[in-house]
DNA sequence: TCCGATACTGGACATGAAGTACGGAATTCG
DNA sequence: CGAATTCCGTACTTCATGTCCAGTATCGGA
């Protein structure tokens, strides 16, 4: 209601300031980058820049909701789909977020990839911790007595999930996305001594 | 052989400092914490911190890195009784862990826990991970072809093992260490499918 | 016990980044 | 085209970092 449309200076400022953040944090590491040197590489004053956000952590927060806006979008349909389906597949956003990776693979291994991620790591988690919590919702009917307590379960999901995203996005996404799909929710469903014994 | 006796001055004042960070964590964060506030509580000049570590981060891992040695040393014993044991327990380190950060309960959710605990957890995720990389290597003999590399396990077991750690710890580490090393050991060899149809 | 060595004190100083403020130039919307 | 908005550039204040140094207290060895 309030903005109809966004001044197009506006928008490219936005734009050069998030891309600029971006191309920095491989070179430097998200924490040693100043706000001077985002200014710097976008070509803007560093009073524009703090006409739009109120520092490096809004910046880089911003744009990770921006583009985490659009995978939620996609995991709805997921979710939709796999209802009409019939039964909807355990784990079902690993394979989702693995392709959205890929899809944006500089973004992720700047945000999330080796030193400086763990700030907006913080937001992919709780995400994914929603999702998880759902869906063991559906899946477990109820604490079972001696059982792990659901939110145990699923911090366990999550940080296993987040780790294994981490590690092949540091590797350079190699293996396709299905393939560590499909070996994440093995490892996650069945246990590392099946995945010991058996093979495939 | 070059520090025969340390001098009781340095020794005080670097637990003071150590003290002193720790106990600040909890009010402000690790981040907003200045070296000046580190200080201030500890009574002692700047010049004479700079004296002793470069800087904050240095303050941290030092304490941390002196706790883990304790408990590493800890852990060799426990790996050679389960050796003369015939078979040694697998992931084996996370009763130990469990226990060790009950029995420094301050410490570990000042470190690990919450806000501020990115920069520390790393040093205690690469100690985890060559745990679980040297037990990999003699349970799984070598790769069978279409599992998962050994690295990806390793991976997945820490980061599972890191969340569940950081959870406890954040929720005042209630139940006793050994429930929680079961639920965790029972959710990684068996998965959680096991975990949903059976109870205990 | 005493003395040389070593560590702490406390303050001054340089550096660099974070924010803030504002007049003028440029661009956009209607 | 004209009014409104945004951007630029510069200057300024504040604050934490890190370094340096002379004086003082404390320690360890003889």
């Amino acid at each position: 209601m309030a903005e109809r449309t966004i001044d197009r200076r506006i928008a490219r400022t936005r734009a050069t300031l998030q891309h600029a953040l971006i191309s920095l944090i491989p070179k430097k590491g998200y924490e040693a980058i100043t706000v001077e040197d985002i200014c710097d590489v976008a070509n803007v004053g560093r009073s524009t820049f703090y006409a739009h956000c109120t520092g490096k952590d809004d910046l880089k927060r911003r744009g990770l909701d921006e583009h985490l806006r659009a995978l939620l979008s996609a995991r709805q349909k997921e979710a939709l789909a796999a209802q009409g389906d019939g039964r909807a597949r355990s784990l079902a956003f690993s394979l989702l977020l693995f392709e959205h990776a890929r899809d944006h693979l500089e973004l992720y291994r700047a945000l999330a990839g080796g030193r400086g991620g763990e700030v907006s790591l913080g937001s992919i988690r709780e995400i994914l911790s929603d999702l998880v919590r759902a869906e063991l919702a559906v899946t477990a009917a109820k604490n079972l007595p001696g059982a792990a307590p659901r939110e145990f379960v699923v911090q366990y999901v999550v940080g296993a999930y987040m780790a294994v995203l981490t590690w092949w996005l540091d590797r350079g996404a190699k293996p396709p996305p299905a393939e560590v799909d499909r070996m994440f929710r093995r490892l996650a469903t069945d246990g590392i001594l099946a995945h010991l014994v058996e093979g495939s």
